[in-house]
DNA sequence: ACTTAGTTTAATAGAGTTATTAAATTGGGT
DNA sequence: ACCCAATTTAATAACTCTATTAAACTAAGT
């Protein structure tokens, strides 16, 4: 028995690769072949499905971003440490994993399946709710102690995730616009990073 | 000569819906064919290509928010007024055209051509480069007379620009999570409208 | 040497895509 | 009544895409 071909490995790479670049519509299994150096119809032995490729990757991603808030920030109690924190590793994972925003988003914009899917997912997991609501106990206990401003725990939230998660979304944009190479792309980063937290906790202020 | 018929106009109006809706690649002249209730080969009479159909389409929702930009706060010199404005109606336009954001980021970074057409437009409109300047000047002074902290004006505006387009792109996600109806998404776009004109005047306090 | 399971390819069915062409239809102008 | 230009359709060329099938190949186990 022939085994253990690094073919199937190399497929799910170049897959990934293509995915995230692409998109899932603007990807056929023949590209998928060609970049990992195979025939069309061995992408589909090994995974049968197109759908089926995508998925794995999918959620991979879709794992990686979740998990990551999941094991940051604790049993952190204090507010500006707990926001300081997120924004920093957030901005950190996504420098590293550039295009996983507007994949995600799109892929289940432009899917209701994957976005039934999603919720099912979120709803379900108890991880995730646990981290809401002591996210939320912490926000209303700074409220109270007048420490910020009367505000919604999702409007936090939402203001957070709209700041730091357009940073990437646009940023093909932003580079190509101003001509950026590799290295200003960098300093940008950085300087958005610290913009977000600078306004969040400014705005946050009562 | 029979001349003038509807159903140049109807398959304009069909495409637009399927564009905005399903974008360029998931959207077929055979489907706008079908929407608009001609043949396939009627959409090919009268606009030749998809991408010329296209084409179209982009460039006015594209214009639709530059011009909406630039007429408003001509000559505001009152910052705290001029971000009220600013949110305020482009919330306002978005709220009557939710597909907007995600559709033009979406195209564009898809599409080198279509990022290098926007950079082109962009560069030579001397409208947007005044309202730069203007907006840059006043940023400044703002600053200079302490009224608000130091920051950079392409920094301010992201900031804007994320927290207010971000919310239309993530609206489908949104309201499938949370199962809203038509009349919450309004009461929720509201709502983020306040919090967004807050956290950025907040924000921009010493 | 030979079997056998896993790997890989060539070929192709079947559906869908854009775009073109030639023919048919329509209706106002003369 | 007839002409003629604009409109509309049917048919089809020339792709591309996913998925399947049958055949060929490879190497480990006996």
């Amino acid at each position: 028995m022939a085994k253990n071909s690094q073919l199937e490995e190399s497929i799910m790479k170049a897959a990934e690769e293509l995915f995230l670049q692409n998109g899932f519509d603007a990807t056929s299994t023949t590209d998928i072949a060609k970049s990992a150096g195979c025939t069309q119809a061995l992408v589909h032995y090994y995974y049968r499905t197109k759908e089926n490729l995508f998925q794995q990757i999918f959620t991979q991603k879709f794992q990686l971003l979740i998990s990551h808030i999941h094991e940051k920030n604790n049993q952190v109690n204090d507010l500006e440490l707990a926001l300081r924190n997120f924004v920093d590793s957030y901005f950190d994972t996504l420098s590293k994993n550039r295009q996983i925003p507007f994949f995600l988003i799109k892929e289940l914009i432009m899917n209701e399946e994957r976005r039934q899917r999603m919720r099912m997912r979120m709803i379900t997991d108890a991880g995730s709710l646990q981290y809401y609501t002591d996210w939320d106990k912490l926000i209303k206990s700074e409220i109270a102690k007048g420490n910020i401003r009367p505000i919604d725990t999702m409007d936090l939230t939402i203001d957070v995730v709209s700041l730091v998660v357009f940073t990437f979304i646009s940023l093909p944009l932003y580079s190509d616009l101003f001509e950026q190479n590799e290295e200003e792309i960098r300093a940008y980063l950085q300087r958005r990073k610290e913009e977000v937290i600078t306004l969040i906790l400014k705005g946050l202020r009562k």
